[in-house]
DNA sequence: TATCATAATTAGAATTATTATCATATTAGA
DNA sequence: TCTAATATGATAATAATTCTAATTATGATA
């Protein structure tokens, strides 16, 4: 465990916003301004490997980081790309698979929509809809 | 309706293995040998405009594409990123958002296994597993 | 505490997938 | 056929991620 393990460790435990590597990189820059993105990235996939975070691949541009390692399912902005935890607990049959034998280790669903924040911005302006839309960094 | 277009919708449908931009490129290229990559995408993205075919985020390594608009889930391998639709009816429950407020638009449940052929590559030669799991080609 | 092996960090280059640009070519409709 | 609109192809640009190699920190042991 070194200082900036802990500190990526830290940011990540009680953060909601599902964040990038990105996001964590500025994030703790500012705590430790030396910190090299490769750090980020290794220490992101040493913590998925002892199984204390999670990778989600629902954000098509980017991949999100899970503090919450427990099975739970997510909704997600097509606009923005949040990210929100389900609480609900949803139970799904394991498939039939009729073709192909999977041997099936988890599932995650995801639920699409428009947050709240993205459906006022669209009414309030609709000629730049499209902006939002293509617009990767949702800023 | 150009040529080139008609190709890739013809490759895609019928097709059940989930092709990436790169397959579809390579597969036309045969038959269309000056088709661009640029091609590809902006057909891509013409198609999922109109409907006729929809993306796929849950190979985390690339963009996959599904010919079947139609609602309908994923049985995903996570080491050869292998796709396969599921028939299954899976109904489940709108989410009961607290916080946030989302309009929900639809949802997708994701799989996550490892497929026949990836087993018993494992089993056949645990020394070389590290390769299967990093090798993004899935070759 | 000094030494050593191991693992972590850094900076930057390299890679991969995807998107944008723009000149040219093709298409579809009058 | 003519023309406007759109599609294509070559290439450059971008963004996220991964790799490499040199350096540095860490922890165990003498």
């Amino acid at each position: 465990m070194t200082p900036q393990r802990m500190a990526i460790l830290n940011y990540l435990k009680g953060n909601l916003e599902h964040p990038s590597a990105e996001d964590i990189y500025k994030a703790i820059g500012k705590k430790f301004p030396t910190m090299s993105f490769a750090t980020v990235y290794n220490t992101l996939e040493t913590l998925k490997q002892m199984g204390q975070i999670r990778e989600l691949y629902c954000d098509p541009y980017k991949k999100r980081f899970d503090p919450n390692p427990n099975p739970h399912h997510h909704v997600v902005c097509t606009q923005c790309q949040k990210i929100v935890d389900l609480q609900d607990e949803i139970r799904i049959k394991p498939p039939t698979l009729t073709t192909e034998k999977f041997e099936i280790l988890g599932s995650h669903i995801e639920f699409y929509g428009i947050c709240s924040k993205c459906k006022s911005k669209n009414s309030s302006s609709r000629k730049e809809e499209t902006i939002y839309v293509k617009n990767r960094t949702g800023s």
